[in-house]
DNA sequence: TCTTGATTTGACCATCTGGTCAAACTCACG
DNA sequence: CGTGAGTTTGACCAGATGGTCAAATCAAGA
């Protein structure tokens, strides 16, 4: 496939029904457990016209990841320093609950890669994420040093909040096991910023 | 190999070898990630010897998982009506996260079912887990009736726990990129302790 | 020691899976 | 139209993988 010229019509669209239907079976079954041919079917192309859009099975994980990593963090990127300190932090939880809502495909796909190792994704957590997130509890414990939340260590306090947020998406089938026909994002959402307000009040 | 008579001292060996084997493996890599000769080599075993003692991977994954529900499950058995209601949540808790750091490859091994949806421990999850659910979270809906502990959601309250003790051995990779050198659970411990505090006093 | 059941293994098989390739087909544009 | 680049596919391959089996080896009680 030629990789230089600007895409065709037919390049775009391809790309994208491989990678939408790639996101479904790697967050269904993790890398090893997603085959090329079921994404294939889910793409509607035949697996060798999937191959001529991508070179492996693992070039399509890797576009994905690296695809999707920056969707994943731009919530936290836009926690502002300038801002409220309650309000930007309960801001930052509400949309990544919404995200677990709304995208939980990604999460998942986040998911199944970290808990195994994150063999694929090692270097962009040292690197990127670290210093995302290095960039942004600095802003905390000013925040903190400040009294305008309470003193928390700060690393722990991102940590919860992924935890808390993410766990509706990752862990879904045992969450509506428990809730039944409840709607885990109806109670989640107050739960979670009742517990961070009583959290960092000073 | 003969089922019905007591198991030899070479059975009973090389089961449990097998078993801790097949934990390292399966947690690592998932299900359809781990392949029979790689836990019949790690067991120090053949793979047909291997499949002397168990009929199927599927049945050695199986195993593991019932065998190991009742471990996961007994801190939550613990929870006690009878106790103190703010030292039994905390002691349920301290005792999570003290799991999450001994036994990593539990956690691990249940995640990875779990954020696959669980194709193999479902019927134990509504079953089983939302019994056992249901029965302690009667009793925290008593302690807020009682005003023992502040009036919130006990589904989410049970969620919680989970999500931000289980967290730690998930996402283990994650945690230690950003936290480096620092021992994960030296932190994690008076923080959980403080958010429960916080979160639960009325 | 001998015998019998328990244990172990090398060789093997069918299927699945990621990936290749040459040939066929389709599309856009001059 | 005609043509060349872009697209699609059937047939195929090599290696991995779950599982089988008959034969060989071992262990323990009579």
């Amino acid at each position: 496939m030629p990789e230089d010229r600007a895409p065709t019509r037919i390049q775009k669209k391809n790309r994208a029904a491989i990678l939408d239907a790639a996101l479904n079976v790697f967050s269904a079954h993790g890398f090893r457990g997603a085959t090329v041919d079921q994404i294939a079917a889910e793409a509607g192309l035949s697996k060798p016209n999937l191959l001529y859009y991508f070179p492996s099975k693992e070039a399509i994980h890797t576009a994905l990841l690296s695809g999707l990593l920056e969707t994943w963090l731009a919530p936290l990127h836009d926690l502002d320093a300038q801002g409220d300190p309650m309000e930007e932090i309960l801001a930052y939880i509400q949309r990544k609950l919404e995200m677990s809502r709304d995208l939980p495909r990604e999460s998942r796909l986040f998911a199944n890669e970290l808990v195994q190792g994150a063999p694929r994704i090692h270097d962009s957590l040292s690197n990127d994420l670290k210093a995302l997130v290095d960039e942004k509890t600095a802003i905390l414990s000013d925040w903190m040093d400040q009294g305008r939340i309470a003193r928390l260590h700060p690393y722990h306090l991102i940590f919860s909040i992924w935890a808390l947020t993410q766990h509706y998406a990752d862990f879904d089938v045992q969450v509506r096991a428990i809730l039944g026909d409840e709607d885990p994002y109806e109670g989640a959402e107050p739960f979670v910023d009742t517990l961070y307000r009583k959290l960092l009040t000073p």
